[in-house]
DNA sequence: GAAAAACTGATAAGCTTTATTAATTGGCAT
DNA sequence: ATGCCAATTAATAAAGCTTATCAGTTTTTC
């Protein structure tokens, strides 16, 4: 959020960036570390936590805290909605219209002051479909 | 989810649950556990996750897993949803409308089978506002 | 009332994230 | 180019939240 000084463009920031950038997963920052590590097995796990925080905050990148315990990181920064496979924990993107109008809806709800929101769809995925149909025969 | 066989109303189940009804700020379960604790003081933490995963699969109770790393629960089980001050984390219910026809656009849009959506604001409750006008001053 | 099943409390273990610190590096002004 | 200095890194430790384990207890069932 807050301005940002004198922020380096590092060998490590790049990378983490150029990784990210390749996948339409929203990984977690251990699975981005496990991508990084390949082009730079020397890199420590707390570079990578604090890179993604980082670029997180000055907006390059999107931080996604959705259901599941850890957070994931993301891209793509454009506003748009994330489902989320109940049985696996996979994230994916949803292209439905971003619902500009609860924004209004919830300013006059509420006391807080609004800054934004995100819809978070819970489903299961084509392959746990598959992975049910198929025990369900047992 | 599942059916859930033989499941015993013990005191421990029951006080949480008491408890949990007691407040509309949404705890996590250590919180559940300080207040639990109160009228059952050698209650293991280890219990109170237990039950509260338990009565949640149940349904009895709502898991709330919200931006932040913890879980949380919500003894009102109606669909609603929810706002997270970005400055303390507290979370506290919006009573917009229920958004029924985007599970239809999600179903339109995606392969997932859709189970439900959960949407989540985020803003600046009225005690932060109040903290950021002062130091602002400074 | 005995056997089976569910549950608890205590503790350990696991996993994700953050903090610490000495050494290194990138950018800028000489 | 060279040297300086703040920013950054790698490694490690520490912290925080959640889950697993297990012996002992309570509840149910027959």
């Amino acid at each position: 959020m807050d301005h940002l000084p004198n922020m380096r463009l590092t060998t490590q920031r790049q990378i983490i960036l150029e990784e990210l950038a390749k996948v339409t997963s929203h990984p977690t920052a251990n699975e981005v570390y496990d991508m990084v590590r390949r082009r730079l097995p020397r890199i420590g796990l707390g570079t990578v936590y604090r890179n993604l925080e980082l670029m997180a905050d000055s907006g390059v990148i999107l931080k996604i805290e959705v259901g599941g315990t850890q957070k994931r990181f993301d891209a793509t920064i454009y506003p748009h909605y994330h489902i989320r496979c109940s049985a696996c924990g996979k994230v994916d993107d949803i292209d439905i219209p971003v619902q500009l109008h609860i924004n209004e809806a919830a300013t006059a709800a509420s006391s807080y002051e609004i800054l934004g929101h995100h819809i978070e769809f819970s489903g299961v995925c084509q392959a746990c479909q598959k992975k049910d149909k198929e025990s369900a025969v047992n």
